[in-house]
DNA sequence: ATATGCATGTCGCAC
DNA sequence: GTGCGACGTGCATAT
């Protein structure tokens, strides 16, 4: 066992060493990896079962939990933030429990050996940034309007018109008014199905000529034609191009932009 | 550093150190955990940068990546099974980068130090279970369809209808049609218009009454009057139920018996 | 607290 | 390969 302030490992510790080392690192609000065969019981929305194989747990010091396989991006079992946790070193089981209320459930690995386990002090404050999202291809289309067509004008953004909100509302060259649903990937028949709702509901409050746009960087296999069918639009739009342009404009300026845009 | 066949472990290891064994791990198929100091870039369907903090990053046998936060259920950053890995020691800094092909993407952390690398053989074949999904409460009504109503016959199962599947369909007491649509948890809108898009699909077709049940634990704020509306029923369905009774029957029993009703 | 919709969603299954 | 829906989805936001 090396140890120091930041670290602290056991390899092929006995159940009640690694039960030990858990525990004080729970005390010091630390990462903890434990890796060894285990049994995990989940109760909870659903149940699961899985039986002895070895894996990774991973204790996060704000009370989240994954159970993660040799294989697959996808923990086999979890719990998020704000679990609580129990540890018990039994005879020759170190059992862990992981209670999460609201809703209640709760996640049992049971451990008959372990190979390791890690205590780590890890101190992240950097900056997380992303961009490209469908929020950052709204933006763009009010900063620069001519990102859906030439003379449109954006009115509003996020309007509630029940049921559920349109992304952007506007009015175009010729003074139609035209309701834009904006989608960060392929549009598929729902995207259509979506907007052509948002029309009838605004058709119903503002009596004159309507369009709708469905503004994507492309269309699923028959949506072309069901567009057609419901009197319905497409403009393709990059959500990577859309970042861009939002890069080019400095943030506290856009901030403020769409502080009186969006009304 | 301690090493075994099954574990290879390195604290505080030099960025040419933790190289090393990444790479070999890489070659005999394990698990990497790495624990430091790293910067990440993310560039493919969107982009992300995540500037210098304590990170882990787990890298599995299959090609996945993640990089995990100290605090956080999901990781910041990540790349599914498949990806293909290169690792560079360079002047100062240990560069990782995982690409995957379809769609395009690279993700790209850079260590500026290592506080521990660990290289795990997890051997792993028990079996996962789960209980209580949709697919359950499927299954469970085909077997015992009073769960739904008195005097529902199920005709078939997982059916096509255009667009989409209807998720049960069978017959009442009265000899109407029935279309089910099942879901594990609160339904919202979107359960209940689902619901109305395969009944006018059936409509079409068969030209006779036909019922619209939508059948959940329990329903969403306004659901209950939007069924009203469209004319739909709602039927009370808890998915841990389901998946008791579905545990009282056997495994075996099952299959045949499912093999006979779905179509 | 509940409801609604996005996500680098991922995953699995059918065509 | 594409389309479509489930997921213990998680998560943020607005009501």
């Amino acid at each position: 066992m090396r140890e120091t302030d930041k670290l602290a490992v056991l390899t092929n510790p006995s159940l009640s060493e690694a039960a030990e080392l858990m525990v004080k690192a729970f005390a010091q609000r630390k990462t903890l990896i434990v890796a060894g065969n285990c049994r995990v019981r989940y109760v909870g929305r659903a149940n699961s079962t899985l039986e002895p194989g070895e894996r990774l747990l991973i204790i996060k010091a704000d009370g989240s939990l994954l159970v993660h396989r040799p294989v697959g991006y996808e923990p086999v079992n979890w719990q998020p933030q704000g679990s609580v946790f129990h540890v018990h070193a039994r005879e020759g089981t170190l059992e862990v429990h992981a209670v999460r209320q609201k809703p209640r459930e709760n996640v049992s690995v049971v451990f008959s050996s372990v190979q390791m386990v890690s205590a780590l002090s890890l101190d992240d404050s950097g900056e997380f940034l992303l961009y490209a999202s469908e929020e950052d291809m709204h933006r763009a289309i009010l900063l620069k309007p001519t990102l859906l067509e030439e003379g449109f004008t954006p009115i509003s953004y996020e309007k509630k018109v029940e049921p559920g909100f349109v992304d952007v509302y506007g009015v175009d060259k010729a003074g139609r008014l035209v309701v834009v649903e904006v989608k960060r990937k392929t549009a598929g028949k729902e995207a259509a199905l979506q907007l052509a709702k948002y029309i009838d509901a605004v058709k119903a409050k503002a009596n004159r000529e309507i369009r709708g746009v469905l503004a994507a960087p492309s269309l699923g296999k028959d949506v072309q034609r069901l567009l057609e069918t419901l009197g319905l639009e497409f403009k393709a739009l990059d959500p990577k191009k859309c970042a861009a342009v939002l890069k080019k404009a400095g943030t506290a300026k856009l901030e403020t932009f769409f502080r009186e845009k969006s009304q």
